[in-house]
DNA sequence: AGATAAATAGAACGAACGTTCGTTTTTTGT
DNA sequence: ACAAAAAACGAACGTTCGTTCTATTTATCT
């Protein structure tokens, strides 16, 4: 690998750590000049400007989301099972290891009411995971293991909704007895549409 | 009442306006200056620090919180109408009006990994809304609303996953259309612990 | 009205920000 | 080893930031 392209996989490495601790828009091109002992007109060639390391941190995370979450996922055979794996590994990448944040929840709030081309990259890619979140949905009721007559988008909504708390419980209210809890808030509404006890 | 107390309250009320719509982190000193019509230092006199700008901001959300959110639906009997009153409330606080934010959400995001005296704040006004609605849900048990077994906390939890997930969908995904499914979830759950329907 | 206190303004500070430019170092290809 | 190309540096730019002064304007009270 040519040299300039290690140095910026260093460089992205370095700022995908820092976003997922305290967001995107605390990234800055000083920091993570001293972060990789290097100039900052140094780290800025390598982008461009601040935005484009933005969206390149937005795409570096979508890799690893794909990687941890979903890819693993598709080991556990079609419809709940599958659809269990993909929520067990959501909740993890989202509040556990090492403690970092989730830049779909994190940049949710700093890109709301802010346009351009990171919100649009976050949206894009935060509609990957939705999608193949629905699709995983629906073939659980293609398989009989929930109602087929659930609407997919209101399991996505309150499933959705677990992350969101204990993400919030976990890292900012600091308990972190919560995941139980997500867990026991997903198998109610799978057994409310149809699931079997696990 | 004395003038200074009138123009520190018109610049919190714009502080606060611009809190919940680009969040606590987004407040400046030079900015609310400029938005007030006064001098950055006259802004700054008020406060004496920008930390201490923000804990107003956060006591004057408190403040609203309790007037537009707590306090109306006391007025429905105890028990289930008065919960699925201060969901009503939470909603319509939290997601539309005025399409602006809610700081308990945004803040979250931007204190989970700061410590001072915004984070306490945010957290202490948090909890005794917390606390609140965790009396609201024993209240309903106590009446025969809700099953007397069920652990008010898990209820909470689920509860407020659905505000986070109808604050991401409406702020962020520009989805207006999220209410019917937050609302629907919020009976899913009153139902399996043993509310009529409504 | 005039004295006293409160409120606001104005200028300046050091630091951090993203960005630009010209130069120097390091890597690459022959 | 040597030339060409790529990568990194260092200094400076114009802004904005929170904060600290001193000066000036306003409001308050007798």
């Amino acid at each position: 690998m040519a040299k300039g392209q290690q140095t910026k996989t260093n460089i992205i490495d370095t700022a995908l750590h820092i976003a997922t601790h305290h967001g995107l828009e605390s990234l800055s091109i000083g920091g993570l000049a001293e972060a990789t002992s290097m100039s900052k007109s140094g780290v800025f060639a390598h982008f461009g400007s601040r935005e484009e390391l933005q969206i390149s941190v937005v795409r570096e995370y979508h890799h690893r989301f794909e990687q941890e979450v979903f890819y693993p996922a598709l080991q556990a055979e079609k419809g709940l099972p599958r659809l269990r794996a993909m929520f067990g590994n959501w909740m993890q990448r989202t509040t556990i290891e090492l403690d970092s944040g989730c830049i779909y929840i994190s940049g949710a709030v700093e890109f709301s009411e802010r346009e351009g081309a990171v919100r649009d990259a976050l949206v894009a890619s935060f509609n990957t995971w939705h999608a193949a979140l629905r699709r995983a949905i629906e073939q659980a009721q293609a398989a009989g293991h929930l109602h087929a007559d659930a609407d997919p988008y209101q399991l996505l909504f309150e499933i959705h909704g677990l992350i969101l708390v204990l993400h919030y419980d976990v890292r900012f209210l600091g308990r972190k007895d919560s995941v139980p809890r997500a867990l026991a808030g997903f198998e109610n509404i799978l057994r409310r549409n149809g699931a079997k006890v696990d």
